[in-house]
RNA sequence: GUCCCCUUCGUCUAGAGGCCUAGGACACCGCCCUCUCACGGCGGCAACAGGGGUUCGAAUCCCCUAGGGGACGCCA
């Protein structure tokens, strides 16, 4: 039995940091062939939002990412119960009755005096004379697990051999005062018990793997070698901007909303800070098969938006109509294959696919009259064209009136032209854009008919 | 403060002591294509953070300095 998972907390929508973590763990599992577990890690019972839960998954269907098996850690709790007993019975897990308040000035001292934060394990010299005290006080304990000061190594698949040493760590606390469990213990727990045997996760949690080893062996479930362990280094932005998903930067929402197609943001997050070349694939499959959690680097990738929007850029060139369809199908936009041929090759995000299917068949606003006679002269030509401007021959003949008529060729006769049928500066061919238009469309522009403007 | 990690073209990176006058991709610039802006094709510019060692030889190994990231929560 092999797994890994996804384990997001439904306290937000997915951001790019959660996206990464969720396609490296998908992406092995399609290539390794193991199921993929979507954990929904909601312990934390004041910042969990059930709306959330429903948000991440459409969030992670937009990415084209499916699971195999779907858990919620609140539903658990009795196996986490279960665990602790284990650890109190073994031990290692004793209970303490500092409020939050009173370990946060702790801590804050500590700070201050230059010294590292960390619990003084001060409940560990209680009495149960002196326990006994505090809970008639009324104060209810949270639990700690006691750390063994040793050093744990493991072997990571991108870092190497790493190793800590216990006594550079608090005791984690396992079980709050409400006896809910934190995450650290639920996830030790549902690793073991849900078969997952490859953790791929940020690098944020490099030192939680110690503990969450040394937890595995109180246990009594297994050792530092139990779970293959990959931690990628974090993302690292312009001028420090936050990226966590705390301040809710750059989620997926976002990105789906500016037209970012959901392959690039795959192939970019699949691909950035490792020794592939950042360009887009069209298919999951090629990211399956590339895929290779050695080609993860040790140093943080930059994360760059524009960089994306490049690759969106070059993914859109290369989509086939059937793979771009159903995104503009559902903004109400009923895409043909000549009109996707026609601006593929403009557009840098599926919005501008629209604003373009706007332009095409919809009003615009009435561009500038700067030259009447000019504009005359092409609606003359436009006129007398035949009907079928897409057929062949017709657009050279056309362009050679217009030619004649206006006494303007290449630039002088192509850029005002441009401006007077759609309104743009730029844009696809021009007699790509004049079939999609059709001669009716052209004239009524030309003539600057309400009709079209 | 303590611990962990990182630093190669603008960006992502290749690089495991001689294959390095440092390779690729994207960006940028130029040319070609095109009676047009784009698209496309071809080409060009451009980097080993700094300083010490070790070695016949260092981007690569060691040390120091500087800069950056992460962890140190009754969050995950």
């Amino acid at each position: 039995m092999s797994g890994v998972r996804f384990a997001p907390s439904p306290t937000g929508r997915l951001h790019i940091g959660n996206a990464r973590a969720a396609l490296l763990n998908a992406l092995y599992a399609r290539q390794h062939g193991v199921p993929f577990l979507l954990r929904i890690d909601d312990t934390d019972t004041e910042r969990t939002q059930p709306a959330f839960v429903e948000a991440i998954k459409e969030d992670l269907a937009w990415l084209g990412l499916s699971w195999d098996n779907l858990v919620f850690q609140s539903a658990r709790q009795e196996r986490y119960q279960r665990a602790a007993e284990q650890l109190r019975a073994a031990g290692r897990l004793y209970p303490c009755y500092e409020t939050p308040e009173e370990l946060e000035f702790q801590r804050k001292i500590a700070r201050s005096r230059g010294c590292p934060p960390i619990y003084d394990r001060a409940a560990l010299a209680l009495s149960s004379e002196q326990k006994k005290q505090k809970e008639a006080e009324g104060r209810r304990p949270y639990w700690r697990f006691l750390l063994k000061e040793q050093r744990v190594s493991w072997i990571d698949s991108v870092y190497g051999v790493k190793s800590f040493e216990g006594i550079y760590a608090s005791d984690p606390v396992l079980v709050r005062a409400d006896g809910l469990p934190v995450y650290t213990l639920a996830s030790v727990v549902d690793d073991w018990e849900l078969g997952i045997t490859h953790v791929i996760r940020g690098a944020d949690h490099l030192t939680n793997t110690a503990v969450q080893i040394q937890i595995l062996e109180a246990l009594e479930k297994g050792s530092a070698a139990t779970i293959s362990w990959t931690h990628y280094p974090l993302f690292r932005t312009r001028s420090g901007e936050e990226l966590s998903k705390r301040t809710g930067s750059l989620s997926l929402q976002e990105l789906r909303e500016e037209g970012i197609h959901p392959l690039a943001l795959c192939s970019f997050l699949a691909k950035i800070g490792t020794s592939d070349s950042l360009v887009p694939v069209t298919s999951l499959e090629a990211l399956v098969e590339s895929f290779s959690l050695y080609k993860i680097s040790l140093a943080e990738a930059q994360f760059d938006l524009s960089e994306l929007r490049h690759l969106n850029r070059h993914l859109l060139h290369d989509l086939p109509f059937s793979q771009v369809a159903p995104d503009f199908q559902e903004k109400g936009i009923p895409l043909t294959p000549a009109f996707w041929e026609a601006i593929r090759g403009n557009i840098t995000t599926l919005k501008e696919g629209q604003h373009w299917w706007n332009i095409c068949y919809g009003k615009i606003p009435p561009p500038p009259d700067q030259d009447p006679d000019f504009r005359e002269a092409c609606l003359l030509c436009v006129r007398r064209a035949p009907e079928a401007i897409e057929a062949p021959g017709v657009w050279e003949t056309l362009v050679s009136d217009l030619v004649q008529t206006t006494g303007r060729r290449g630039r002088a006769l192509f850029h005002p032209l441009r401006l007077l049928l759609t309104g743009q500066e730029a844009g696809p061919e021009l007699r790509l854009l004049a079939s999609i238009l059709g001669k009716s469309r052209m004239v009524q522009r030309l003539a600057r008919d309400d009709a079209a403007l």
